[in-house]
DNA sequence: CCCGCAATCCGAAACGTTTCGGAAAACTAG
DNA sequence: CTAGTTTTCCGAAACGTTTCGGATTGCGGG
């Protein structure tokens, strides 16, 4: 392993000086810099983060846990995250990484590890739940820390959302308008923060036109085709009164409920309205839909800079402000809605 | 943080014991060991990695590198891999972290830099291809690492492999004794040496019986359902001397190849045997396949345990022989092979 | 009573980095 | 030429841990 000491040796410098000049300190001739530098790339020396993080309490490396759940090696959704967030950070010249913690060991005493034994910058929190044990523990422990969603009830963190009750609200007034009144929802886990968040915006939106909520159009669960799939043939083929048409939480959904509608012999849009929200994962185009599928258009991938911006200045003490963001989707039309026949 | 120094005052002792009573060295009184233990449990006490790492070499951290492809964020195979790698890990007590690099950084700095910043004290290495440049890097740097696989022409390195070849050999057997001779075969991605390895199989069985290699019945891709589909309908529908027979190298192909001779009003056994190889992936069961799909069946849940072992070995300074492993697989006989016709 | 040995303990050094406080040299203004 | 300022440098301390070498105590055997 080449240390500061052989760089200092190799250009006749102290050790000090090769750390302030690599590091881009002001005190250091640009002359001296430019050898140092040169010396160091030839040496192929690369600082060691132990001693660093030792010295300066940063270590350039913040991590994102999760348990693994069944499920976990095909939500494809978290490891969209896992990669564009590594991504990010490894554009910043920080490290990000992953731990997958057992399936029954207490979440939050693997936090307490990876905090104690002092390796972590700091975390990045995702997929936040109601009353978020893991957001409590961190804010109490003041390690910095960022959340992709935000609690309902307290947002005292840095964090960056996009506003998911306005998802709903802006996709169920969409069909309101186009003269729909049994509108179902099949919506993601209801425990999700999101989820919650839409499903306000669902109820909310009917209630300010008088309509009533009726449970047997809403469904939660896991996002998947499948489950949109059954959801959707529940709803259709039930006896008295279905609906006309359906907001989906994801585009993987959607796709299950135009396999629903075909198998009962409805067509899109002319029997059954369809709209779903869009992540712009790569693996689902809704333009490719037959017909091609509207939505309300956020992706995915313009959460990572801001995600990993946050957690930087939250390493870096910043104050609260400049660390919050709620983004607004836009709404994509295409040809999968119509006005109710 | 607390830390030693701060234990040491709460029993009243020095570093130095309360370190040694911690880590179970043989100079230090059993009721001391006792009552340290208790107080480092009571003041919450997480020895610091970094520290440790400096002054002993060792992190208890390892990692698995992979850059970001397209496909990486549905490939639940690799996923699959990070998730048993993890928990095997830490039921070990060491943490293991994953990082994606970027699409278009050259993998090998990625490694230089983990490497040279020494928080490291290990690899995994999956999916080798031929002339494995990370293998020749970190074998050079002499840095510990265990291959989920093997090179055909090089094994010098602590390694868990399945008997890829004998794979295809024994399917391939299989079909010969039922009568079989025009056998397809659908594999993954060519450079991987176990697709490699399981082609070579493929090859010398038919060659021992004096068949040819019919370009035509061989395929390399992903593998996807959708691979699988339609690169058995091209072989299928091929107007001269389709195959009575395919191997396909994971359930998911075969899954495409049963969509195929559904489509082409093929029957599975009668007009059509099918085998897979099967990596019991949580996904996929292949007895529910109708008819239920025959597999040589090998777990790759079963590589986790050596593969650990195997670092924990190499990191330990141990010799290469009870760090290499090759495994042969199972023959499971369903319902989805028949004598040819 | 002394010697040797085992059982316990401790001080100090070391790992590689950053940073504080100051020092030397070079330049500027008077 | 002097005094002050700026530029550029460096020694030493510190971070929390492990480990080397040695110190202390108590004990049994001679």
């Amino acid at each position: 392993m080449v240390t500061l000491k052989d760089v200092a040796r190799s250009v006749g410098l102290s050790v000090t000086q090769v750390s302030r000049a690599l590091n881009d300190h002001s005190d250091v001739n640009e002359e001296t810099r430019r050898r140092v530098k040169e010396a160091a790339g030839r040496l192929g020396y690369e600082p060691n983060i132990s001693a660093r993080k030792l010295v300066s309490g940063r270590s350039g490396i913040v991590a994102l846990v999760d348990s693994k759940y069944p499920g976990l090696t095909s939500d494809f959704l978290f490891f969209e995250i896992v990669a564009g967030l590594s991504a990010e950070f490894s554009r910043r010249g920080m490290q990000f990484v992953l731990h997958v913690a057992e399936e029954d060991d207490d979440i939050i005493a693997v936090y307490q590890k990876l905090v104690g034994n002092g390796s972590l910058d700091g975390f990045v929190v995702t997929k936040p739940v109601l009353d978020d044990r893991r957001i409590s523990y961190l804010a109490s422990r003041k390690v910095p820390f960022v959340v992709h969603g935000r609690l309902p009830d307290r947002t005292d963190y840095p964090h960056f959302d996009i506003d998911n009750r306005f998802v709903a609200v802006d996709a169920v007034t969409r069909f309101l308008d186009l003269g729909h009144r049994r509108i179902g929802f099949i919506n993601g886990i209801a425990h999700f923060t999101y989820s919650l968040a839409r499903y306000a915006g669902y109820r909310e939106t009917l209630s300010a036109r008088g309509l009533p909520v009726d449970p047997a159009l809403v469904r939660h669960g896991q996002m998947t085709e499948e489950f949109g799939y059954r959801s959707a043939l529940e709803m259709l083929t039930a006896a008295a009164d279905p609906p006309t048409a359906i907001f989906c939480s994801n585009v993987l959904i959607a796709a299950g409920v135009y396999r629903a509608a075909s198998d009962c012999g409805l067509r899109i849009p002319a029997d059954l309205s369809v709209i779903a929200h869009d992540d712009a994962l790569p693996n689902t185009d809704p333009a490719t839909f037959e017909p091609p599928l509207s939505v309300t258009y956020s992706p995915l991938s313009a959460s990572w800079p801001p995600l990993a911006e946050y957690l930087t200045l939250a390493i870096a003490g910043q104050p609260l402000e400049e660390m919050q963001q709620v983004a607004r989707h836009q709404f994509v039309e295409r040809a999968s809605t119509a006005p109710q026949a």
